[in-house]
DNA sequence: TATTTCACATACCTACCGTATATGAAATTC
DNA sequence: GAATTTCATATACGGTAGGTATGTGAAATA
């Protein structure tokens, strides 16, 4: 067929227009992100984006969740790459920490997306970040590695710790010299769940 | 004298506004809270505003600062009471914990704070909560109490732990009892900074 | 008392979000 | 396959808000 779908249609045209506001989001801030602008860089107009997204807010959502998901299954792998399941939280939690070095995260995620559209742990698309420690720290208490805390509570205070430092790093002077001692760090308080030895 | 000194009326004014920022800011949020409305309910114009703080950023700026003062002093004092130094760095991470569960906290310097402000180790009045909890832990460091990890790393994730740990209580079904499950997972996670016994 | 300063008010401009309406091409129906 | 309906997107409009330029009147100064 020479024209395509409707379905196809409008398909693509959601994605044009996700990617464009996740670069303009990641490049002038949730607020300062023009939705004219945004959808003529994605060869359309607001009207396509009001009848896809429902407002500006629905957009960041749909931005949000994409990248939220690109992180969960790379923080996924990660851990899964080792052997040990308390190395594979740890690797999980320092993938996090860089992940969030990148400034399109910081930005959309852990800075424009929590004051526009509140906590990540009821966020429309829930955090699959979240869902994604929750779950491994789950199994580790269930494996006895771990003491027998609340594992939402355990989840979240990793993941506050780790996207906090990735924030902290960034905004020092020399990345490169802190994300060590931030990593060293992340790792002595996370050695703080484990049951038995220190 | 009848007639107030001029220095005495603006910083009269500039109190009037900070509170009346502070009071919209966190009834509506920094985006949603209206410049005129306001100003008025201060019984002034935007004029007075865009003299003493120069836009709406330096404004948030300023009620920022007087809140996160307020918490420091009073985490100081928590973590002050206590006569076991490690006792006091655990006080003072709880004492977070119970401030950030404030809505006007949490809106003001969790949410709009970091998103308008940017990271809040760079804040144009350096963030007092962390300069606190930073000392502390420095403290406990030399008295070799705690790991020699770096202070700063330290304290960014002890901070970044307990105020994302306010945030998921507050977004939380029953809040009151999801606190306790945070304190302890909290307590666990701090003592993983700790030197010797577990 | 005359003059200057300056804290605040007023007026204006521009940008932008959201909605209501229009349009034209698929999709459906007969 | 022609007519009709659907609907994804475009266009037009209104209301609001933030920043700036300018005005003003009272306190400070000389």
């Amino acid at each position: 067929m020479v024209a395509k779908k409707r379905t196809e249609m409008m398909a693509e045209n959601r994605a044009r227009l996700i990617a464009a506001a996740r670069k303009s989001f990641a490049e002038k801030g949730f607020a300062g992100a023009s939705m004219d602008d945004l959808t003529a860089q994605a060869g359309l107009t607001r009207g396509a984006l009001y009848h896809n997204f429902g407002d500006k807010r629905g957009l960041l959502a749909a931005v949000v969740n994409q990248i939220d998901g690109e992180m969960a299954t790379r923080a996924q792998k990660t851990g899964a790459q080792k052997t040990d399941p308390w190395d594979g939280l740890l690797a999980e939690g320092v993938a996090y920490i860089e992940m969030a070095l990148d400034p399109e995260v910081q930005r959309i995620v852990l800075l424009d997306g929590p004051a526009v559209l509140g906590d990540p742990s009821q966020w429309p698309s829930q955090n699959q970040c979240l869902i994604e420690t929750r779950n491994r720290v789950a199994q580790l208490i269930d494996q006895g590695v771990l003491k027998p805390v609340d594992a939402d509570a355990a989840a979240r205070l990793l993941s506050g710790a780790a996207l906090n430092a990735a924030l902290w790093i960034a905004a020092s002077d020399s990345p490169a010299d802190v994300l060590p001692k931030a990593r060293e760090a992340f790792c002595a308080l996370a050695s703080g769940l484990r049951l038995g030895q220190p």
